[in-house]
DNA sequence: GTGGTCACG
DNA sequence: ACGTACGTGACCACT
């Protein structure tokens, strides 16, 4: 007979620790569960035990039968995201037919030393997973500790343990009496450490016998005298380092034999946490859960056999629905149980521009494929990896497989490489379901999945870059970059790699001995606000800043970009629908939503994106987008009439804050008032707002209160979307798109407090980030409703960028403006700031 | 791969 | 006592 003895606690500490936090919806943590089932499934293979039984510690504050658990009971306690899992793994374990194991008064460990003892005597095999070396004393002949480490599980026998420690399993205990165990605050014997105790153990085998041996033993002066004074110490600690054998619990192995599991439960339970992919490695189907979801949402599992031909016209032109694939200039669709596919290009254009209604994974680069050849994607009703998106827009990728594995839906890797294909069809019905029943469907609809094919143009048009041009501001850079980095090593005496963070904190803080200001994890803080205090002090810090600045310029922007134009001289930005948290879209390869505008040497890079010979640029932006929907969200009268008047709104700002007339106020009061507009945003905090505009935390403080005093609607705003918040676990846009937040249920304070001002700015920013999506739909159609050559090229957040041919330029830009004012009925005007020109710098106005 | 830094909204 | 504003992406050094 085998037998599987697990340490509960230790396993689920070590699964806890190893895996990034994870949750489901309602913010019930679930990492250290999937940690434990997955040691636990990979050892269940290896050893195919007949029975298993899992321990768990549980001592009671009134009774304990040896002082080690009064120690270990004095130790922090677990963290609160681990503790709230315990009860649901040993949930887990019962409904798997496995048994708990505990006794009161007694560890898991001495759970697993008793367990093992029967079985040793019996001769069963016992098994002990654990991530506990202290368990390595229980190894002998029948017993085998698999010790679980980060890497792997190491198998220990009596012959591999010697290998390792060179004596026996059972002087482990002898090993730990004199070295002691601080975790488990076991003294050992003062001032002997792992190295002497392990010599000492090699010699002497155990205590009893190196006490009565040691006075005349080979040893220096210094360990006798250690060991003389650790007498008491010594047998003190033996006692504590022995695991119990003889706890009050069933020994024999039959009695862990697995019993029948209950899948009703498991699936009910599992599929409460979300934890769909455990659910399917256990072979069991969400629909055996009574709380399952209806029918239509699930996928049969049964094998299902496709039927492969070539696709040709005349199928394509029987289709009225399907789902479809398009890899590697290879086309698949799916319809029914018939796969066909091409790689014809010819076919997949007609494909791609039919009537019928198209399903697919990643939509953007399919309307690319359709744009390259003048044709078009037509009638695409559904994109996997948006739902996704829209449903968890924290998710690292919506690949067909990780979706089907979050959202329990069968994944047919049992056909190869027909799985996405075969599972995609029910997997987006699972997703359409599920943002139906979230209140998402129109964002779906009428925004996110009409975008793309207007990011995939934008991407294809690009814009054109001036290569000469770069070029040259390129060897300007590079002169400058020489000739300072020749200053600094002068000032410094010697050379040495200014990028590096290290060697210039070296220089800096302790070589020219300049007073350090901040650290970092590793060192010195170098960044531009240190730099930028030192600046008088000494004219290195000075030439390092400028140095920064053409190194950044010349590598980020010049170089980087000469390698991203395309053969048609332009550069073509790739636009992420399914990137960020909050809605926004971000640009990558190169990235065109951070190209320098700040500084006026940085802001040169803007001449070299041009318009071509006979265009023009057109450029606008939405005036504070972000403060105008937190003015229509929270509807306070007083910023209401802010932005309806028409003035400078930080001016006006501060005018409402020190209670006074606009014309009196300074540019100072105008400086701190736009920095608490921003801090208002961002989910406010005196402390950084006092750093920002350089004056005292109090100040900072009062400054906040007056806000807040004059506009009272933006503090019940911010304080019942945290109590929401707290409440749900996310918060949503005014277009329903929404973020879960789980850090707000977080027992660590500063993570806590992060996601409250998450919670605060993404209401804020997703909607601002909703509405230019919209507009920019709205300006795709009106733009080629009234078949003007002008198109969309970028996006930078609040800015959208058309280049028009200039005699049709006016009425881009009138069309352009009008669309993005009118977006949509706001409690405040939205303005915008429209400009032409023939390089971004001169569009930007 | 991670951390530091810095470019943008 | 601790570390501090929201959202991104790219480059460099260093492990």
């Amino acid at each position: 007979m085998k037998l599987l003895a697990i340490d509960g606690n230790s396993i689920l500490n070590r699964a806890f620790y190893g895996i990034k936090l994870l949750s489901n919806k309602k913010g019930v943590f679930t990492n250290a569960i999937f940690g434990f089932m997955n040691i636990y499934f990979k050892n269940f293979a290896d050893v195919q035990p007949d029975a298993v039984a899992v321990a768990f510690d549980l001592r009671s504050p009134t009774f304990r039968h040896k002082a080690a658990s009064y120690y270990k009971a004095n130790r922090k306690g677990m963290p609160p995201e681990l503790a709230q899992q315990l009860p649901l793994i040993k949930e887990l374990l019962g409904l798997m037919g496995i048994k708990v194991v505990e006794c009161e008064g007694y560890e898991a460990d001495d759970i697993l030393g008793t367990i093992s003892k029967s079985c040793s005597e019996k001769g069963d095999k016992c098994f002990v997973l654990t991530g506990d070396r202290d368990s390595l004393q229980l190894i002998d002949d029948n017993v085998t500790v698999l010790l679980a480490t980060n890497k792997e599980t190491i198998h220990y026998t009596p012959e591999k343990f010697n290998e390792d420690y060179g004596f026996e399993p059972l002087k482990l205990i002898d090993l730990k009496a004199l070295m002691g165990d601080s975790s488990d605050n076991i003294p050992g014997v003062a001032g002997i450490g792992e190295k002497t105790a392990s010599t000492l153990i090699k010699e002497f085998g155990t205590i009893e016998n190196l006490y009565e041996e040691y006075e005349d033993a080979d040893l220096t002066k210094g360990v006798k005298t250690k060991l003389a004074n650790g007498v008491e110490s010594a047998k003190e600690s033996k006692w504590l380092a022995t695991i119990v054998r003889n706890a009050p619990i069933d020994k024999e192995p039959s009695d862990y034999i697995i019993s029948e599991p209950d899948n009703a439960g498991i699936s009910r339970l599992l599929t409460e946490l979300e934890m769909f992919k455990l659910l399917d490695k256990m072979k069991i189907s969400v629909s055996e859960g009574t709380n399952s979801a209806p029918v239509e949402d699930i996928q049969p599992v049964e094998e299902i056999k496709p039927i492969e031909s070539e696709l040709s016209s005349d199928v394509i032109s029987g289709i009225d629905k399907c789902s479809y694939l398009l890899r590697d200039d290879v086309l698949t669709v799916r319809v029914g149980s018939n796969i066909y596919s091409t790689s014809d290009e010819n076919i997949i254009t007609e494909f791609l521009g039919s009537d019928c209604e198209k399903s697919t994974d990643d939509a953007k680069p399919h309307y690319r494929y359709a744009m390259e050849r003048n044709k078009e994607l037509v009638n695409l009703k559904n994109d996997a990896a948006i739902c996704g998106y829209l449903l968890n827009t924290s998710a690292s990728d919506y690949t067909i497989e990780k979706l089907c594995a979050e959202y329990g839906v069968h994944y047919y890797s049992e056909n190869g490489e027909l799985a996405d294909i075969l599972s995609l069809e029910g997997l987006i019905a699972k997703l359409r379901s599920e943002i139906e029943k979230e209140g998402m469907t129109e964002l779906l609809e009428k925004v996110e999945l009409p975008l793309t094919e207007v990011l995939a143009s934008m991407e294809d048009s690009g814009i054109c870059i001036d290569k000469k041009g770069v070029e040259d501001f390129g060897t300007y850079l590079s002169e400058m970059v020489e000739e300072t980095q020749q200053m600094i090593y002068d000032d410094a005496g010697h050379e040495f790699n200014i990028s590096s963070p290290k060697q210039l904190g070296n220089v800096l803080f302790e070589e020219l001995g300049l007073p350090a200001k901040k650290k970092t994890k590793s060192g010195y803080s170098t960044n531009a606000e240190v730099l930028e205090e030192l600046r008088n002090q000494a004219p290195i810090v000075d030439n390092v800043l400028k140095y920064r600045q053409y190194t950044k310029l010349n590598s980020t922007y010049v170089v980087g970009l000469l390698d991203k134009i395309a053969p048609d001289g332009r550069i073509h930005t790739s636009f992420k629908q399914t990137e960020t948290r909050t809605g926004r879209i971000s640009s990558t390869e190169p990235n065109m939503q951070n190209i320098p505008v700040r500084t006026e040497l940085g802001s040169q890079m803007r001449k070299f994106f041009t318009a071509p010979e006979g265009k023009t640029l057109v450029d606008a932006d939405y005036s504070q987008i972000e403060l105008r929907v937190m003015a229509h969200l929270c509807g306070d009268k007083n910023m209401i009439a802010a932005f309806t008047s028409g003035e400078d709104i930080h001016t006006s700002t501060a005018a409402q804050v020190f209670d006074m007339p606009a014309i009196m106020v300074t540019p100072e009061m105008r400086s701190a008032a736009k920095a608490v507009n921003f801090g208002i945003i961002y989910g406010i905090g005196a402390f950084s707002l006092s750093k920002d505009i350089n004056t005292s935390v109090a100040q900072a403080k009062k400054y906040i209160a007056d806000y807040l005093a004059r506009f009272p609607k933006v503090n019940e705003f911010m304080e019942t979307t945290v109590d929401n918040a707290m409440k749900e676990g996310y918060v949503t846009t005014m277009f329903g798109r929404k973020r879960r937040i789980p850090e707000l249920s977080s027992s660590n304070k500063m993570l806590q407090a992060a996601g409250k001002r998450i919670a605060m700015n993404t209401p804020v920013q997703g909607t601002a980030a909703d509405l230019i999506k919209i507009a920019m739909i709205n300006v795709y159609n009106r733009l080629k409703e009234e078949k003007l050559n002008a198109k969309l090229i970028l996006q930078v957040h609040d800015e959208l960028i058309l280049e028009s041919d200039k005699d049709c330029a006016d009425r881009a830009a009138e069309i352009l403006k009008e669309e993005m004012q009118n977006v949509y009925e706001m409690r405040v005007p939205l303005a915008v700031d429209v400009h032409q020109g023939e390089s971004w710098y001169d569009a930007k106005g």
